[in-house]
DNA sequence: ATTACCGGGCTCTGCCATCTTA
DNA sequence: TAAGATGGCAGAGCCCGGTAAT
């Protein structure tokens, strides 16, 4: 089943770079003067103050629903254009299935987008339709963030960072997530893309590596936020994590592109804090500095949960019954809530279990087999 | 039949600073 | 020389279920 519409997107991929010099004419483009004149607001005095509000910009602005005072704070130099085109993007929105309460929330964050053209938004959302399978998909990202989608004017450079992207081996599964979760990577410049996937691949050669880019994608798939991260934050990262972990390189670069691809993006405060909370609170209980160590290797994405979250989880599993031992051997149970540990905990309290005798992963199943489990401790009572 | 192990699914913008550019 | 373009930053977890092992 997931084969084929993966295929599909493809095919559609491959054709569409192919097409798209085919593409630059599209059927809403907007080019007749009686047009301009319907879609697009002038300014009333143009030319008599360096920077005249545009007044029928503002009425038009006002009807659509934008919250003026927002989007004048965020772009001022918008209001004092000679010509935009509202209209022309508000209906280009509407037609793509967007609802005048999302039209109005993207102009007012981001209102630089009544600058663009409707053949240009029009090849943008084409090249965006390659990855997506529906526009609905595309409406629900811009309004999500607009600014990924219009910051930039340069569908050139867009074309070229998908098929950059497509020549690293990335699948159309990774794109698509790619796209969904960190849709800046395909505003930032073709250069800024090479420039993370060079120093991935960099690393991978400093550690002794012999298939850079292999490691370069393995982290890109496992870790989406990447391209929208400095290298200067990947690299201080590293950095730390080497000289904190005390990893051989071979074993450092099995961690990188294994479990620690995860946490590569965090800022680098963030990781160190976490990073000195979990020694300093897991040191406080008694544990040993290798076995802390230990357990961030064996666990990265606890570095991703902040301190007072962390300290208030071990806590609370701790009030449980349960010792600080057994969280050292079954570190997946800190990926659960808090809320979800006090539900469960309470539940297995009344039917007396025994944590030292059956281990506390029952802490770290799905609810559904949670569920079936007490059910089961409930009926043998 | 049950538990353990493990991979993977969701998920992330909105602002500021500093350049280019027309 | 003001706008547009671009890069960078802080912020921050939880859960499911397939399958191997017992």
């Amino acid at each position: 089943m997931a084969a084929i519409p993966k295929m599909r997107i493809l095919v559609n991929l491959s054709q569409s770079l192919l097409l798209q010099q085919s593409l630059r004419l599209v059927p809403l483009q907007l080019t007749s003067t009686s047009l301009l004149g319907r879609f697009c607001s002038t300014a009333n005095e143009p030319k008599q103050s360096s920077n005249p509000v545009n007044t029928s910009l503002l009425d038009n602005l006002n009807l659509l629903g934008v919250d003026l005072k927002r989007a004048r704070q965020r772009q001022p130099g918008v209001f004092r254009k000679a010509f935009t085109n509202e209209k022309g993007v508000a209906q280009f929105l509407q037609e793509k299935g967007a609802s005048s309460k999302v039209i109005a929330s993207i102009v007012s964050r981001y209102p630089r987008v009544i600058t663009r053209s409707i053949t240009h938004l029009e090849q943008r959302w084409q090249l965006w339709r390659n990855i997506f399978n529906t526009d609905e998909e595309i409406v629900s990202i811009l309004n999500r963030s607009p600014e990924s989608f219009f910051r930039t004017s340069d569908n050139e450079n867009l074309e070229k960072n998908i098929a950059y992207l497509i020549s690293l081996g990335l699948s159309s599964k990774d794109l698509h997530r790619l796209l969904t979760t960190a849709p800046r990577t395909f505003s930032n410049s073709v250069e800024l893309n090479k420039q993370m996937v060079e120093l991935l691949e960099e690393i991978c050669l400093e550690l002794g590596g012999n298939n850079p880019v292999q490691f370069a994608k393995n982290i890109l798939s496992k870790n989406v936020y990447m391209l929208i991260r400095s290298t200067k934050r990947v690299r201080t990262n590293i950095d730390y994590l080497k000289a904190s972990l005390r990893l051989n390189d071979s074993d450092l670069l099995t961690f990188l592109q294994g479990h620690g691809a995860g946490i590569l993006d965090l800022s680098n405060e963030y990781m160190k804090n976490n990073f000195n909370n979990i020694e300093e609170n897991l040191s406080s209980l008694g544990c040993k500095k290798d076995d802390i160590i230990q357990l961030i290797i064996n666990h990265p994405v606890i570095l991703y949960i902040g301190s007072q979250t962390l300290n208030s989880k071990i806590e609370c599993l701790l009030k449980g019954g349960i010792t600080i031992k057994q969280i050292l051997e079954k570190p997946r149970v800190l990926d659960y809530s808090e809320h979800n540990y006090t539900e469960r905990l309470n539940k297995l309290r009344e039917v007396g279990y025994d944590f030292k005798k059956y281990g506390i992963s029952i802490l770290a199943s799905s609810r559904k087999r949670f569920y079936a489990k007490m059910e089961k401790l409930s009926a043998g009572d």
